[in-house]
DNA sequence: TATTGACTTAAAGTCAACTCTAAGTTATAT
DNA sequence: ATATAACTTAGAGTTGACTTTAAGTCAATA
């Protein structure tokens, strides 16, 4: 697959995906005789993930950590999860904070903007 | 209250509560004859407003709009209701991507992860 | 009175995460 | 054969949200 295809499947820029290239978040993408990239299945499921983790707010620093990890093999399984752990917690209490200023709006909206 | 005892108070450093100030979402904050803050209770509400939308994710520009139109009057409100709105929306589509990573998470530390 | 520490300002610096630029190569269409 | 469009690189630039710096004022204490 080539980039331009996968920036469209995923919605990312061709250059968001050559900086996660760059920084480790990805591939190395094989490429073709004359240079260009050329996106795997293992690729694509890998972009995916890291997708959804970016748009959840976990950091380039902390999933290269992960990415990182993984590619140690199966000693590093226990330091893996204990990562996830750490960032689940994270997550969880970000989403508390958002949960309570939601709410605030919706009380902002239903009664002091009530009748706008 | 004097900027060292808010930025106790809310976890805010001095130096963020000044540039809050500085680009318009609190204040102008009154100062006593030698140029030292004294916030008000008023100002501390606002304070407390803005920590939370910004924990939230807010944009900076996003409350200072928000802020202005406040600062025009009632003629505003509609428009005032409008915007809450829209980032009610906003942080709706972010936490449900927050959720979907968060149970993504869950799911590769309990079943990836389980005996580890 | 001198020093300490909290405050003040404007402006420069930092950081994460892209995003753009410049200069170049390659594949396809006319 | 030439124009066009898509790709390549390294490196510079941008953006948002602070954060630090430099230079100074002021109040309280030794």
């Amino acid at each position: 697959m080539t980039i331009k295809e996968v920036s469209e499947k995923y919605d990312l820029t061709n250059d968001t995906l050559r900086y996660y290239e760059k920084v480790g978040l990805i591939g190395p993408v094989k490429k073709n005789k004359s240079g260009i990239r050329d996106y795997t299945e293992d690729d694509l499921k890998r972009i995916e993930f890291v997708k959804c983790m970016r748009s959840a707010g976990l950091s380039i620093e902390v999933l290269k950590e992960y990415i990182d990890l993984f590619a140690e093999g199966k000693k590093t399984e226990k330091e893996r999860k204990e990562l996830l752990k750490r960032e689940r917690e994270n997550l969880k209490k970000k989403i508390e904070k958002m949960q309570e200023a939601y709410e605030r709006l919706n009380y902002k909206i239903d009664v002091f903007y009530k009748d706008k």
